[in-house]
DNA sequence: GTCTATAATGCGATAGAC
DNA sequence: GTCTATCGCATTATAGAC
């Protein structure tokens, strides 16, 4: 791929090309799912032709993965990676659903996506199954953390808790979502989180 | 084909053909969701060439909207209908959960639908938008109920359980089919309401 | 009531000029 | 790196024969 370099001037515009595109085909993918969205909705968005998209890319499903790819990094910010505490865990996770509500198009990414991508044969099935494992995971180990503490309420089991708060998470956006983001998603998680820990989060 | 029959008896088959192409129907928007899943699939698993289906339903968004209709009533058998007890409420939802477990293809539809169906233009947007509303207020109407006969926790509030019990729901379907229908749905609901309700349901 | 044929549109991907 | 042009295929819907 030639790429930057020597001859050809200074304009290494790809990584800036790139980051367009991703952003675009953030919006279409909101819209119309992976499977309905197509790549030239995507190229116009960004201002280029179908091809030129291509180009970048090579193909819908590498897009669609770059997408994921992305999105995960930025979220990752939300949290503080290098910590093993429990309710600093929690505290990032309210902090990402708070984020969410003033991005709804992003919401609706994660919604529609994961929902066709139920499917066995969809591109990003895989991705998602491994990510409800990795998540509900991560939540249950943060809320053994909460009960060594001591802040974990007797009878609550950490794994079904992970279960649930994860369900309620995605459940709650499907709602949300068709009631015209019209109630508080942080509130009602973090009143059901207080079922369950009990300390202030 | 011809079709079976002498001259062409009496057979008013259309019925029968309807169901028929529901039940396809179901199964491919199961796997492909609507914009995606195709006619001509749907023709082909009920026996028959697309534009022969398109003389029973019109279009396809006609189409879609009576398989979600057909699906309604068959639900409604769930409930009591003439009841207004909110336990029996509670009690239905939970057979109906049951039941679903026995269809993964069918809760795959509505998991796929709903998610798609949250951008406006789609065509089951307003369904799926009534149909939120209606159900909230049914399970609210059936958990005042259930507070007025003394059965409900204090301190829990009809609109936010029934709001949860929702999301809850629908976001536990989505982990129930990524993780290979490996775990018992009615076993997690049943728990979460006996956080609400003091008696057994 | 079902078919074949086809119209009209849209898709993802590739080839090749610049 | 971006474009135009195009291939090959799938889609929804309609027209008209039987």
């Amino acid at each position: 791929m030639a790429t930057t370099t020597a001859t050809r001037g200074i304009y290494a515009k790809t990584p800036e090309r790139r980051a367009e595109i991703l952003d675009a085909a953030l919006e279409v993918f909101a819209d119309a799912g992976f499977r309905s969205g197509s790549l030239r909705e995507i190229a116009d968005k960004a201002g280029m032709s179908q091809a030129g998209l291509l180009h970048h890319f090579g193909s819908k499903k590498r897009l669609l993965a770059a997408v994921l790819e992305h999105r995960d990094e930025i979220n990752m910010g939300f949290f503080d990676l290098n910590s093993r505490d429990g309710l600093a865990y929690m505290r990032g996770l309210l902090r990402l659903v708070a984020h969410n509500c003033s991005v709804p198009g992003l919401v609706e990414v994660y919604c529609q996506l994961s929902a066709e991508a139920t499917s066995a044969d969809h591109p990003a099935h895989d991705y998602f199954a491994a990510r409800y494992v990795r998540i509900r995971k991560i939540m249950a180990d943060s809320l053994r953390d909460v009960d060594a503490k001591g802040f974990l309420r007797e009878g609550s089991d950490p794994d079904e808790v992970a279960r649930d708060v994860l369900a309620l998470s995605d459940g709650l956006q499907v709602q949300w979502l068709f009631a015209g983001k019209s109630f508080d998603m942080t509130r009602v998680l973090r009143r059901y989180l207080a079922e369950h820990i009990t300390v202030e989060l």
